[in-house]
DNA sequence: GTAAATTGTTACCTCTATGTTACTTAATTG
DNA sequence: CAATTAAGTAACATAGAGGTAACAATTTAC
């Protein structure tokens, strides 16, 4: 993910402090935003979904906590970083921030290259987490969506698309069984009408490349992939 | 769960949508009631339950936007999906409609396997954060739905289709005696005309696998697991 | 206690779902 | 646009799930 890319809002009712963060911030690349309270905080939320967001605690009519939950209810921010920005010395905010859904919290005042550190490495938290989807692990097997590829061991397999989402199908729940159905929706679609032995096809050509052992039939019902 | 056991209710004002739509969903196996309005719509949800509601959003009397937000109220249907159905280019009401709880939208004219490929997508996601109850345990056996297999102690028991069937449906309510009709009916499916020996056949075979002990039989009556 | 009904057991058969191979058609690629 | 690779089809092979028949054992009815 580029910086350019990457939204971050603050939320602070001290004009001053959204400044200077702000500024340090956007030098790094990243794309700001910001709200004066809680409740423009979670309007900008729900309107641009920031990869981050940092809170000041302390802030009038809706403080950050309560802010907190609010956001963390909202399931398109569910892959949102939050922080809080806490005056030093404010120790309870920190237990309570956590309870509210708080993935960190930072404590004022901070000096910009401390902050732009913890930044980074949140988002890069964030990123990795974020990243799994892509990347699949089973055994010697990693299933690399993004680039299409299947490693295997130190082999790399190139695999033709419907064998490729085939597999990344069955494995992105190991040992869960697929109906034949559920793949057909699934691998090539309602609109397309295949023959009945497509699937088996497609399986006998996985088996062949990735090995045999790891594509279970269940009759009846259809394949699994095990590890 | 079955297609034959998933309810949609349909709501829209004009007849033909209805029709239509409901016509290409009962076709995939899905039992469909339909409302020609907000008010009917409430009272079909709470009296049926259904599982997915397709709302339109241009609606006289109650708009969908309401009808969406007085049927999220209502307790029984928070396991409930719903969707609106909007003219292309209401943008307005994309927003407003998830704001009013809904989980997604589709837009009309829809080609009819769209809409299926869309409702057994939105049904998928449903039944898999629902799916905790997949797995049933019992003292030293558990029955894994999902995978398709059995482990009894340390032992892993793969069982054919109709047997893994028989025993899924026993041991969903250990102790309750099942009829023999009723079994027939829910691992056979009413159509199915079998010879009068095949239930005890396959209990048979179960209690060769899984136990003697477990499988009690109640004469004139039926069958039942106990634990 | 005997007959009738119901269930248990075994061996065996059938037919369906899947496996496999070779081939045709469609899509990509240089 | 020719060559190459992917996708899908057809045709046949095969295993084993699912079912049946025949008879035994057990329970229930009278």
């Amino acid at each position: 993910m580029k910086k350019k890319h990457t939204k971050i809002l603050l939320v602070d009712d001290e004009p001053d402090i959204l400044e200077i963060i702000g500024y340090n911030l956007s030098a790094e690349g990243y794309q700001i935003l910001t709200a004066e309270n809680g409740i423009k905080a979670i309007s900008q939320a729900k309107k641009h979904k920031p990869h981050l967001i940092i809170l000041d605690v302390m802030m009038p009519e809706m403080d950050g906590i309560e802010a907190c939950e609010k956001l963390r209810a909202i399931p398109e921010l569910s892959e949102t970083v939050i922080t809080f920005l806490t005056a030093r010395g404010e120790d309870y905010s920190q237990v309570a921030g956590f309870d509210a859904g708080a993935d960190d919290y930072i404590t004022k005042p901070v000096k910009p290259k401390v902050l732009v550190s913890k930044v980074k490495a949140l988002l890069r938290r964030f990123k990795e987490e974020g990243a799994n989807d892509t990347n699949i692990k089973l055994g010697n097997l990693v299933i690399n969506r993004e680039e299409y590829k299947i490693q295997k061991g130190k082999e790399e397999i190139i695999l033709p698309r419907k064998e490729f989402e085939l597999l990344a199908l069955l494995a992105s729940k190991p040992g869960k069984v697929f109906k034949r159905e559920d793949i057909l929706d699934r691998v090539w679609g309602n609109e397309v009408v295949v023959g009945g032995r497509t699937i088996d096809v497609h399986i006998r050509k996985l088996r062949e490349k990735i090995g045999d052992e790891k594509f279970k039939t269940v009759k009846g019902v259809g394949y699994k992939f095990v590890v």
